[in-house]
RNA sequence: GCUGGGGUGGCGAAAUUGGUAGACGCACUAGCCUUAGGAGCUAGCGGGGCAACCCAUGGAGGUUCGAGUCCUCUCCCCAGCACCA
C-alpha cells in the first residue's frame, strides 16, 4: 500500500464535502456549545506558512472537541478592506475589489489544502455591504450614545505621497512607502471614546484566565496612573497653572512649573511675557519638529517665561515658569510642577538650567550587612544626627573611624541635641570626638535616613543623618577625653580606601553623594522641609497634602480616545452626512448600507478618495438635500474586526447585526488562538466594543473572549525570521506537494508549545519524519488483524494516550500531544498481534492532527461512514489502575536503584524490600535507617 | 530605565501537588538488510570514569529526606512600554 497523499487527501475532501460534516447545528441542544475561534485573514492573496500555523493546528483542537461531543463553532472569514488593495490600486490600476475579491477566490482554495473543518456556511466578509451596513449601524449606535465624537486631531502626513497616513503606515517616524520623514497635520476626525472604558477594561482583565504577558501588556497600553491635580496661581493674574502629579507629597520641593509648548496658557500669557519672541521662537521650532526628532533628541530644552512667575501652593513662594518639550500636551494637564530632587526629568532640566534643587523625602537605607541589621521586630529610636566627611588639611585624604567594639568603619557622627542646628553639632562633635579645632563647611548634602540595630546600644535607631562636607583648614588639635579615644581610631583614607571602609549604607551614600553630585530620588521615605508635614512618612502623608493645597485627586490613563478616521477609499465609508450647517448626522437605518461609491480616483492627490466621487454628492443630495454633503472618510479597518465574532453567529441576517438567541448560546467565546501582534490594539478594541454593546443591551456578555492564546512564530530553516531578502522563505505548498498536508500539520503541531508565544524553525528533515511517521502508521494498518479480546497492556497504552492527547489539547500542547501518539503507535508495533478495535481507537486520535490519512485508514480498516464522526476512546478509570508500578529506592536522597512493588503493598513491606536490594545496603552500611520516606508508586527514602 | 516572560543535550523540546532530569523527535555514530538509497531494521547518543560511581537544568546561597520545580541574591536572553509627571 503506497501512500499516494495526493490522491488520498483529494478522496477525503470529497467525501466530508459529500457528508457535509462541519456545519455547526445551531438547533443542536443536546450537545455542549463550544465556540473556538481563530483571527480572520487578510485576503493577500498568498497562504504562507504563518497561516498554516494559525489555522491547520487550531483545527486539530476543534476536530477533538467534535469527537470528544462538543458542539463546535469553527468559523472562517476574511478581513477584507485595507491598504494593500488600494495600494494595488494605486501602482498597478486595478479595482481594490476585484483584487480583493480575487484574492479571497485564490485563499479559499489554499486553506482548502489544510484540510480544515470550517463551517465556510458562516463565511463572514467584512468588505461585503451585507456585512458594513452593520459595522454602520453599530456606529451610529456608538454615535448615538455619545461615543463617537467629531473633533480635531493631529494627523500624520507624508508630504511627498501628499496623504496622510495611519499609524501602522508610519515605520520609525517614516513613510512606509516612501521613507519620508512624517509630518503632522491637524483634521476633523472621529473618536471613539475607548477612555471612557479604560478603567473597565482594566479590571476587566484580572478575572480573564490569560497569559500574565498578554494582560500586562494590556495594562501598560491602557496606563492608569493615580496622583491628584494641583493648582499653581500666576501672580497678579486670574489664570492658574493647574498640574497633574502622582506624586502631590514632593509639593514642597516644586521649585518651577512648566507648560508644554502647545499649552493654551502660553499664547495666553504672551503679552505678560517680557522675552516673547524667544518663548514664541520655541514654541514654534517644537511644532514644526516631527514625531521622530522629538523622541531622537531626548536632551531637554526650554525657555524660562520673564516677567511672570507663579505661586507655590503650600508655601506661597513666587517660583519661574517654564515652557519645554519634555512635557506631552496631550497628557495630564500638559502642565507640570517640578520637583528636582526626586524626579529624573527635573533633575536634569534643572542641572541645565541652573534651578534650585529641594530636597523634601529623605533616602531611606535599611542596614542589610552585618554589624547593626536592622530588626524590625524590635522597637525603634528616631532621632536627627550628622554625617560629615571631613578631609584632611594638607593631603587628598579623608577622615574615617574605626570602631573598636564592633567591626564597623564610619565618618563622622553624631546626635543633633536639643537647642542645636545641626550645623552648630558638626562644630561640637569633630571638637569633641576629634580635637581638631580650625575647619569650614563646604557642603551640605541635604538628609539620609538610616534604620540599623545600634550593637553598643542594642537597640534600633531610626537617624536623620543630616550630610554635610566639611575641609580642616590646620591639623591643630586639642587632646580629647579617654571616653571619646577608647571607642574608635582615627584613620585618613583616600576616597577610594574610604569606599570598601565604611560599612552603613547612609555613610556609603553620603561619599556617593560627594562624588557623583546631586542624584534625583524618587522612592519614599521621612518628609523634610515640607513644613507641618516635616517627619511624617511620604505615602501616610500624600492625600492630607492634596487637600492641604487645595488639590484634588484624580486618576489619569495613557490610553488615548481611538482615531478611526482614514482618509482611504478602500474601508467601510463612515455613515455620517453634514447639515447644511456642518453638524454631523448618522445616516438613517433605512439607507444602510451607505455604500462605498465607485467613481472615485485613489491617486493621492492630499484629499480623501471619495471626495472626487460625483455619485455620493449627488446621493446625499438627493436623500437629505440641498446643501448637504457626505463625509468623506473611511473606518479604520479595526472597526471592522471588532465585532466579526458576533456576525459569524448569523451572517446572513438582513434584520440584524447578530442574533441575539444565538448570542446568548454562544457568547463569550470560548477560545480566541491569534498572533500576539493583536495583543493590544485589536483585543482591546474587541473588548471595548463589547462592554460598549452589552450597555446598549445588544451583546448579552461584557467580556468577548474567555480564553486567549497567543501562538508562536515559525521562523525559516536557518532560525531568522522569514523574508524575501533573506532568501529563507518556506513555501508551504512545496510541502505538501512533496510530502502531504498530514505531515505538514503534524509537523506544526510538533515543532513547539503552541500555547506560548515562542519562535520555532521550521525543518525539513522534522517535515519528512512526520511523513516516514504515517507510513509507519500505514504499516501497521496493514498488520491489523481481528483478535477477539485486546491485551490489557495495550488497553491501558490507548487509555493513556487518550487521557494525555485530549489533556494536552486543552492545554494547546499538540508537541507533547503527538508524542504521546508516537510513544502509543511504538507500542503498536511493538505487539505481537495488532488488533483491529486498537488500531481503530488509535486512528480516532491520530484523525484531528492528519484527517486525511485517518479517514483513508478507517476506510481500509472497514470502518462505517466518516472517522471524524467518532467518538474519542474514553476508558473506564479502572483500566488504568496499575496492580504494580516501579518504585525508586533511594538513600539519603540518592537512587540506589528501583523495584517492581505491588501498589497495595504496606510501607513496611516496601522499605523491606527496599533495604534488601543490595544497592541500597551497601549504600546504608548495614546501619539501620533513622527515617523512612515512602510515596506509593514513587519512591522509598531511607535516611540514614 | 520600568513591566512581564524565559534560560534544561549539538538542535526543537519533555517533566501533575517538590519524588527516576532529558519523554518524543531531529541530527549524529556503529551494525544489519539492499544492485542502490534522501528507504527499512537493531543498538548507542548530557559530561567524566574500565568500573563501582561521580558531576550536571545560566551562576551563588538557602529551605527540604528529596529542588529544573519553592525562597534570596546575581548574570544573560526575549517581548511590551518608554520624557506619561
Amino acid at each position: 500500500m503506497a501512500y499516494d497523499h495526493t490522491e488520498i487527501e483529494k478522496a477525503a475532501r470529497e467525501k466530508w464535502a459529500s457528508l457535509n460534516l462541519y456545519t455547526v447545528d445551531f438547533s443542536d441542544n443536546v450537545k455542549d456549545p463550544y465556540y473556538l475561534l481563530v483571527e480572520f485573514p487578510y485576503p493577500s492573496g498568498d497562504l504562507h506558512i504563518g497561516h498554516w500555523y494559525a489555522f491547520a493546528v487550531t483545527d486539530i483542537y476543534a476536530r477533538m472537541l467534535r469527537a470528544r461531543g462538543k458542539n463546535v463553532l469553527f468559523p472562517i472569514g476574511f478581513d477584507a478592506f485595507g491598504l494593500p488593495a488600494e495600494n494595488a490600486a494605486i501602482k498597478n490600476g486595478l479595482d481594490p475589489k476585484e483584487w480583493t475579491y480575487k484574492n479571497m477566490e485564490r485563499m479559499r482554495q489554499q486553506l482548502t489544502t489544510m484540510g480544515p473543518s470550517f463551517d465556510w456556511s458562516k463565511e463572514v466578509v467584512t468588505c461585503e455591504p451585507g456585512y458594513y451596513q452593520w459595522t454602520q449601524w453599530l456606529f451610529v449606535k456608538l454615535f448615538e450614545q455619545g461615543l463617537a465624537e467629531h473633533r480635531e486631531a493631529a494627523v500624520k502626513w507624508c508630504p511627498k505621497d501628499q496623504t496622510v497616513l495611519a499609524n501602522e503606515q508610519v515605520i520609525d517616524g517614516c513613510c512606509e512607502r516612501c521613507s519620508t520623514p512624517v509630518e503632522e497635520k491637524r483634521l476633523t476626525q472621529w473618536f471613539l471614546k475607548i477612555t471612557d472604558y479604560a478603567e473597565r477594561l482594566l479590571t476587566g482583565l484580572d478575572a480573564l484566565p490569560w497569559r500574565e504577558e498578554i494582560k500586562e501588556a494590556q495594562r501598560a497600553w491602557i496606563g492608569k496612573s493615580e496622583g491628584a491635580y494641583l493648582e499653581f496661581p500666576i501672580v497678579g493674574r486670574d489664570e492658574k497653572i493647574k498640574v497633574f502629579t502622582t506624586r502631590p507629597d514632593t509639593v514642597f520641593g516644586a521649585t518651577y512649573a512648566v507648560l508644554a509648548p502647545e499649552h493654551a496658557l502660553v499664547s495666553a500669557l504672551l503679552p505678560a511675557i517680557s522675552n516673547k519672541k524667544e518663548v514664541e521662537a520655541y514654541v514654534h521650532a517644537t511644532a514644526q519638529k516631527t514625531e521622530r526628532e522629538r523622541s531622537e533628541n531626548k536632551e531637554k530644552t526650554g525657555v524660562k517665561l520673564e516677567g511672570v512667575n507663579a505661586v507655590h501652593p503650600a508655601t506661597n513662594e513666587e517660583i519661574p515658569i517654564f515652557v519645554a518639550d519634555y512635557v506631552i500636551g496631550s497628557y495630564g494637564t500638559g502642565a507640570l510642577m517640578a520637583v528636582p530632587a526626586h524626579d529624573e526629568r527635573d533633575s536634569e532640566f534643572a542641572q541645565k538650567m541652573g534651578i534650585p534643587v529641594r530636597q523634601v523625602i529623605a533616602p531611606r537605607y535599611h542596614q542589610t550587612t552585618e554589624p547593626g541589621i536592622y530588626r524590625p521586630e524590635e522597637p525603634t529610636t528616631e532621632k536627627d544626627g550628622i554625617i560629615v566627611l571631613i578631609k584632611h588639611w594638607k593631603e587628598e585624604k579623608y577622615l574615617g573611624l574605626k570602631w573598636k567594639e564592633v567591626a564597623w568603619g564610619t565618618l563622622l557622627t553624631g546626635g543633633v541635641d536639643e537647642g542645636l542646628t545641626p550645623e552648630e553639632t558638626v562644630f561640637k562633635e569633630i571638637k569633641e570626638e576629634t580635637g581638631y579645632l580650625h575647619l569650614q563647611i563646604k557642603q551640605k548634602f541635604g538628609v539620609v535616613d538610616g534604620l540599623f540595630y545600634h550593637v553598643p546600644k542594642q537597640k534600633n535607631q531610626h537617624v536623620h543623618g543630616h550630610m554635610f562636607y566639611v575641609e580642616l583648614k590646620d591639623g591643630e588639635q586639642e587632646a580629647i577625653s579617654k571616653d571619646e579615644s577608647s571607642k574608635h581610631d582615627l584613620v585618613w583614607l583616600t576616597v577610594e580606601e574610604l569606599e570598601t571602609f565604611l560599612t552603613p549604607d547612609t555613610h556609603k551614600h553620603t561619599l556617593n553623594l560627594f562624588r557623583n553630585g546631586p542624584q534625583p530620588y524618587t522612592g519614599n521615605g521621612s518628609l523634610v522641609s515640607s513644613g507641618e508635614f516635616s517627619g511624617r512618612e511620604s505615602e501616610d502623608a500624600k492625600w492630607e497634602i492634596v487637600k492641604h493645597v487645595g488639590g484634588e485627586k484624580t486618576t489619569q490613563y495613557r490610553i488615548r480616545d481611538w482615531l478611526v478616521s482614514r482618509q482611504r477609499y478602500w474601508g467601510c465609508p463612515i455613515p455620517i452626512v453634514y447639515d447644511p450647517e456642518g453638524k454631523p448626522r448618522p445616516i438613517p437605518k433605512e439607507h444602510l448600507p451607505w455604500l462605498l461609491p465607485t467613481d472615485v480616483d485613489f491617486t493621492p492627490t492630499g484629499k480623501a478618495p471619495l471626495a472626487s466621487s460625483k455619485e455620493l454628492q449627488e446621493r446625499v443630495t438627493k436623500l437629505f438635500g440641498e446643501g448637504w454633503t457626505p463625509e468623506y472618510d473611511t473606518l479604520d479597518t479595526f472597526v471592522d474586526s471588532s465585532w466579526y465574532f458576533l456576525r459569524y453567529l448569523d451572517p446572513k441576517d438582513l434584520h440584524d447585526f447578530s442574533d441575539a438567541a444565538l448570542m446568548k448560546k454562544w457568547m463569550p467565546v470560548n477560545r480566541y488562538s491569534g498572533g500576539s501582534e493583536h495583543t493590544t490594539m485589536h483585543l482591546l478594541y474587541a473588548r471595548f466594543f463589547t462592554k460598549a454593546l452589552y450597555d446598549l443591551a445588544l451583546v448579552p456578555v461584557d467580556e468577548p473572549f474567555t480564553e486567549r492564546f497567543n501562538r508562536g512564530l515559525i521562523m525559516g530553516p536557518d532560525g531568522q525570521k522569514m523574508s524575501k531578502s533573506k532568501g529563507n522563505v518556506v513555501n508551504p505548498d512545496e510541502f505538501v506537494q512533496k510530502y502531504g498536508a498530514d505531515a505538514v500539520r503534524l509537523f506544526l503541531a510538533f515543532i513547539g508549545p503552541y500555547n506560548e508565544p515562542g519562535s520555532y524553525p521550521w525543518s525539513l528533515e522534522g517535515v519528512a519524519s512526520m511523513r516516514k511517521f504515517l507510513e509507519r502508521v500505514m504499516r501497521l494498518t496493514e498488520r491489523a488483524q481481528d483478535v477477539s479480546e485486546v491485551g490489557n497492556e495495550l488497553q491501558q497504552a490507548i487509555a493513556r494516550a487518550s487521557i494525555k492527547v485530549s489533556k494536552d489539547g486543552d492545554r494547546f500542547k499538540f508537541n507533547t500531544g503527538v508524542a504521546a501518539l508516537m510513544i502509543l503507535v511504538n507500542e503498536l508495533e511493538a505487539s505481537v498481534a495488532v488488533p483491529k478495535t486498537a488500531l481503530s481507537s488509535f486512528l480516532v486520535m491520530l484523525a484531528p492532527f492528519a484527517p486525511h490519512i485517518a479517514e483513508y485508514l478507517w476506510e481500509k480498516l472497514g470502518g462505517e461512514g466518516s472517522i471524524h464522526q467518532q467518538a474519542w476512546p474514553v476508558f473506564d478509570a479502572s483500566t488504568l489502575v496499575e496492580s504494580s508500578a516501579e518504585v525508586v529506592v533511594q538513600v539519603n536522597g540518592k537512587r540506589r536503584g528501583s523495584l517492581t512493588l505491588a501498589t497495595d503493598i504496606s510501607e513496611e513491606e516496601a522499605v523491606r524490600a527496599a533495604r534488601a536490594l543490595p544497592a541500597a545496603a551497601a549504600a546504608l552500611a548495614g546501619k539501620d535507617p533513622s527515617r523512612t520516606v515512602y510515596v506509593p508508586g514513587k519512591i522509598i527514602n531511607l535516611v540514614g
